[in-house]
DNA sequence: CTCGTTGCGTGAAACGTTTCATAATGTGAG
DNA sequence: CTCACATTATGAAACGTTTCACGCAACGAG
């Protein structure tokens, strides 16, 4: 216990070799394989460990073993409830494994994406799970040709050259705009963006696909951009649509996640527009701001802890099978119904 | 650009050095004193990193020179918005001195702080920043005696063993109650909990003072305990508080963060009581969602990202002083106006 | 008494880097 | 032509672990 003052070299095995009077050798095997070494020298040597302060060098183990025993998990934006949510799933699952993790944010910029990914090639983790910025950087090729596992989180890639795991957008926007037309909507608006994003694109297809199956006229969706996925967006796109003459506007609209959602329901309530009754509103993710909203929101919600506990046991089966097949995994999301697409 | 497909072994110094006809140590100053080699060899060298995929190994290169060049900052709760905002800055401030940051999630759990502290302990970070569950935990003062500077973040400790960066959470609290006292408020409720967490004592008590200077009788400032700080938590207190006989009921509310806040608030509107008219409102941090609530939200500020590009500043300091003094930084908190405490 | 076995402990080698003292070569001054 | 000196490159040592092939006793069986 005696937590040593100097701030000099700390202890190392050596010292408490020396200090316990058995070799280098004894005292590994007293941290590794406490079953090969008797009684009575174990118990020495955990003293001599104790009286010395010893923590195990992890640097030194991983040079000489090869292996770590640390998850990491490269998340697109921390700000963002969805990705701390799976970040748990991840670390629930995890911690089930002996196994730590760390997070990196890289707060939507491809830049700080790529010095977290350098930095986790140069300590060889256990495995890297990413939300990549850009699903194409070279850098996670790399680093999944180096033998460290790689997997896709909530991205899809056409390839299969790595484990992902992810939901399936298509059916997500379908399932909105399903209970929307069932509630009786015949006008509808599509609320985000950018286009570059897969997801946008593809909850855009789900809806249209609805749409389209319902046999309700093309022009009647439409389909308002937003810059980005926050609440400021929300405010913006929903000031776009109140200016509509009310005789032409959307009676529902469907928004691409729940911070747009929970801005535009802000931007409505202040003008005086009553969420559900002059317009309905379905969000996405379901995170919990969504449910705690001043009128509770309907979305589609995402098996967020989910993914990321399959995300690390993909990782992880990935690291221990000698020969590993990829796995592309899609779960289903869940259409929760609330009051603001309730009449 | 070779991207050797098979998962082997990773190319090392050795084979860049064999392949490009010269010896390790060459390798090395390339590395690390590209101006000791001359511009020939120099080219050389690199070719060969190139077409071996060379990436150089941490572990081993940390096991010699003792140095890290990554920093951890160990959050209270990554889903509270409060502290992504903190770490935001941190990833700043790191930034700018080109080491990256790792970020580790104790979820409120003492069990999993220490996990987190105890890896981040074996693996000798340059430093570690903390919001710890158990302040007193002697894993800290473990940690600091090894050498690595720790910085204790949004707590406060009686002792000068650490730096560290808070928030005078006694002026804060002061502040939202003499802005209510102001608007003419003369029956006011605390909303806040558990009492063993220091800053709700400490903004408790700088309500109290406020109160008392404003020579109102104590008896109408109550306290309404919660058992946390989420939202739930809030939605449940403002049961308890609306469930009194209206006339006796108190007119404003400070809740002890925007969490809870937000949780009255939505309680509130759905019993159809006004915000302000009937209850005005104050939180506290002044997280994003709090200025896009259904009635934007008053708060106080704390400066987040200053606090942890601060505490990245001192980690830092601390790091690389060879004889350091502690420093205990104390930022003052604003109260930030907006129509829940606005008539 | 001998021999295989079992239980414990040993010490050297290896992991991939950086550093440092030293060697080899070239250069310019005297 | 020699000497001092700068410029480059070298190779061994060291960082703190883990592993592995061996010793060494003690022991029970034959």
């Amino acid at each position: 216990m005696a937590a040593n003052g100097r701030p000099g070299r700390s202890a190392s095995v050596k010292d408490v070799a020396a200090l316990a009077h058995v070799s280098l050798g004894t005292v590994s095997n007293v941290l590794n394989r406490p079953d090969r070494v008797s009684a009575a020298t174990r118990e020495r040597v955990e003293r001599a460990m104790t009286a010395l302060g010893f923590v195990r060098n992890e640097s030194a183990r991983q040079l000489r073993t090869g292996l770590s025993s640390t998850l990491a998990y490269v998340m697109l934006d921390a700000g963002n409830p969805f990705f701390t949510d799976v970040a748990r799933g991840i670390e629930t699952a995890a911690e089930q494994h002996d196994l730590t993790v760390v997070l990196c944010n890289s707060d939507n910029r491809a830049d700080r994406e790529r010095s977290h990914l350098a930095m986790l090639e140069e300590r060889r983790f256990r495995g890297v799970l990413v939300t990549p910025v850009d699903p194409d950087s070279p850098l996670l090729e790399q680093i999944a040709g180096r033998g460290t596992p790689v997997v896709i989180v909530d991205r899809t890639r056409d390839d299969d050259r790595f484990c992902s795991v992810a939901v399936d957008d298509v059916l997500g926007g379908r399932t909105a705009v399903e209970h929307l037309v069932d509630r009786g909507h015949r006008r509808v608006a599509f609320l985000g963006g950018p286009d570059n994003i897969g997801q946008v694109r593809d909850r855009l297809q789900g809806a249209r696909d609805a749409w389209a199956e319902a046999g309700l006229p093309p022009d009647d969706l439409t389909v308002l951009r937003t810059d980005s996925l926050d609440v400021a967006s929300g405010r913006e796109a929903a000031e776009r649509l109140l200016g509509q003459p009310s005789s032409r506007r959307p009676t529902a609209a469907f928004c691409i996640n729940d911070l747009v959602a929970l801005g535009v329901l802000q931007q409505t309530m202040r003008a005086g527009v009553s969420v559900p009754d002059d317009l309905a509103l379905v969000g996405y993710d379901d995170i919990a701001f969504a449910a705690a909203a001043a009128v509770p929101l309907s979305s589609v919600r995402q098996p967020r802890e989910l993914l990321g506990a399959r995300a690390a046991a993909l990782a992880l089966a990935e690291s221990e099978d000698r020969d590993h097949r990829h796995q592309q995994l899609l779960f289903t999301p869940e259409l929760v119904a609330r009051a603001s697409s309730l009449g």
